[in-house]
RNA sequence: CGGGGCGUAGCGCAGCCCGGUAGCGCGCCUGCUUUGGGAGCAGGAUGUCGGAGGUUCAAAUCCUCUCGCCCCGACCA
């Protein structure tokens, strides 16, 4: 493709609404554009990413027998009000009515859809197991869209859903996908990790994360340092501790402790240690709230509480109910005398003794306080995130921190959907059974932004080549005819070689392209001028790492189609 | 939704505090020169200063309301 027939408008300054690496590159090179807070048009370079990204989730998904269909983006409300998600999915669920006053929603994901596909189409086991899979443009509303593709409120996602008759079949059909998308991400050139994750609004009994390893990653990832064992942060498993704290009880004190309310002010002041402070936090959940205690130097885990309370919503309480419930300012909350709230607290409260608690009065804490007998615990629980160094709940070790970008899930959804939409068909003997379903998401424009996160320089792109928009970008460098007719010649025999080129005919510089062709990032970059070619020569630079050769032009076919990585 | 910030030329920004009728760099157009890592000189075009009200002789600047966008949190492919 020539540059003068194909818009690409490169950015020599970063642009002021980008803020990570990928989303500045990918508006810099030309890639995209946005339209509004997280809707964005995919310019030609960037939608031939897309597309590559696209093709190789299809040919392992058809690899992995699963079949591609493509649903609608609109959904009928009936459909989300008989799994209940029309209230469930929440302000994320864009949705509106037609002229008739129907409601409808923009498909945020299609469990719903494919069922009732299912229910509808197919009777016997006969004609399963079954995996539908699309790739398809999905809205969600969220609240916060940024980083440019890797957050988007309209993206494309591949979906796949399994059907399987029985547990074992559905493990399969898991395990099949799982291995798809190792397959898929490896050929996109990431470096990644698959991990245990919570199941969230999607649902099901478990799940595992594929995680982008790189520093700007939204997730937090722990992972065992003996090699066997990684989740998100969310989902990762704390043992309760082994060991109870041996000192003997002392008495309850109260102590002054004007303006101290957060955990490092309190232990200061008293000159002890967080972990000797248990730290009350009050949450509410529509319209109730709950106390819930952690260690001072623990982190709570939202997932781990609402997945206990069996919720989803939860939010640090306001001030205003903090001092409703506690009489007490922001920063004095304890459980000693806390009425009418439910007081779940964190494994580790149950080991340590004589701690520092909030006395839900202004300026004031407890000391020595414990919880046999100084307050009331409802029940125990995992509730605190992993930190590094804890032990791994495979036993292989302790667990080590690192940053991921989601770019699929794998869920296995059990019946969840079939239960609830009557998804059955008729086994060997006639009986009818529930399908056992899975689900499987990738994010396509997540998976190029994280791409590019992982491979970048100063200069701009550096593509791997399976998702690069062109292998090869030609640069004529002078005006001469000689030039011309050489890089005209090249462009013709690298397509015919089956590489995809991109000529840089503009009237620029040589300065311009060459920094241009640095930003789009091909893997290779063939430079055409006059001083060169006086030697016979072209000059053939491989982007990755910066090194250059010196080959006669009838030599630049075979040694790029050599160098390509299969 | 809570907290912070920003909307001035296609892009990046200054001007705003202290009101006097808009500027810089890049890009764009024309000409000449130049031509292997973001050229030089000369000339030129481009702004309802996000929008609506208000204060004032006078508003980009002060006040009120509104819309959009970005960053931090809850959400997630």
């Amino acid at each position: 493709m020539r540059t003068s027939h194909v818009l690409i408008p490169t950015l020599r300054e970063d642009p002021g609404e980008a803020e990570t690496v990928s989303h500045k590159l990918m508006l810099r090179a030309g890639l995209i554009r946005k339209v509004a807070a997280g809707i964005y048009t995919y310019l030609p370079l960037g939608l031939r990413v897309i597309r590559k990204v696209e093709q190789i989730i299809r040919e392992e998904m058809n690899r992995a027998g699963a079949q591609e269909l493509l649903m609608p983006i609109a959904s009928p409300a009936e459909l989300w009000q008989e799994t209940g998600r029309w209230s469930f999915y929440g302000k994320e669920l864009l949705r509106f009515k037609d002229r008739h006053e129907r409601e409808f929603c923009l498909g945020p994901t299609h469990e719903e859809v494919i069922t009732d596909l299912f229910r509808r189409e197919v009777r016997s086991y006969r004609q399963m197991p079954l995996n539908f899979y699309q790739i398809q443009t999905k809205f969600r509303d969220e609240i916060r869209p940024r980083f440019g593709l890797m957050r988007g409120r309209e993206f494309i996602m591949k979906d796949a859903y399994s059907f399987d008759q029985d547990e074992a079949g559905a493990r399969l059909s898991y395990q099949k996908m799982y291995d798809a998308y190792h397959r898929i991400f490896t050929r996109c050139g990431l470096t990644f990790r698959a991990v245990e994750a919570d199941t969230g609004l999607i649902g099901g009994s478990s799940s595992h994360e594929f995680m982008v390893l790189a520093d700007t990653g939204e997730n937090t990832i722990v992972y065992s340092d003996g090699g066997t064992y990684a989740a998100n942060i969310e989902q990762a498993e704390v043992f309760p501790p082994t060991e109870v704290d041996a000192e003997p009880p002392r008495p309850l004190r109260t102590v002054q402790t004007p303006g101290c309310r957060t955990v490092e002010e309190v232990t200061k002041f008293l000159n002890t240690s967080s972990a000797h402070l248990v730290k009350t936090l009050l949450y509410s959940t529509g319209g109730n709230t709950v106390a819930v205690l952690v260690r001072g130097d623990h982190e709570a885990n939202e997932v781990k509480i609402q997945r206990l309370l069996r919720i989803n919503g939860l939010e640090l309480a306001t001030p205003t109910v903090v001092a409703q419930v506690t009489g007490a300012p922001v920063g004095f909350a304890g459980p000693i005398g806390l009425k009418d709230v439910r007081i779940i607290a964190d494994h580790a409260i149950k080991a340590m003794r004589n701690v520092v608690v909030g006395a839900n009065q202004i300026d004031t804490h407890y000391v020595d306080a414990n919880w046999d007998r100084d307050f009331h615990v409802e029940q125990f629980a995992d509730l605190r995130s992993a930190c590094a160094g804890d032990p791994s709940p495979k036993r292989d070790g302790i667990l080590r921190m690192a940053k991921g970008i989601e770019v699929g899930h794998v869920f296995m959804l059990g019946t969840k959907y079939s239960e609830t939409m009557k998804a059955t068909f008729l086994d060997l003997h006639g009986k009818e059974c529930l399908a056992v379903m899975g689900c499987y998401g990738i994010g396509v424009g997540r998976t190029a932004a994280s791409a590019i996160e992982q491979n970048h320089d100063p200069k701009g792109i550096i593509w791997p080549f399976p998702i690069a928009p062109f292998h090869v970008h030609l640069l004529p460098l002078t005006q001469s005819t000689q030039t011309a007719k050489v890089t005209a010649q090249l462009y013709d025999d690298l397509q015919t070689a089956g590489l995809e080129v991109l000529w840089d005919d503009r009237d620029e510089r040589a300065g311009v392209k060459f920094n241009d062709a640095d930003l789009m990032g091909a893997p290779f970059q063939v430079a055409i001028g006059d001083k060169s070619l006086a030697e016979g020569v072209v000059e053939i630079k491989t982007r990755k790492d910066g090194k250059k050769v010196k080959l006669p032009p009838a030599q630049v076919v075979g040694h790029l189609t050599e160098a390509r990585p299969s």
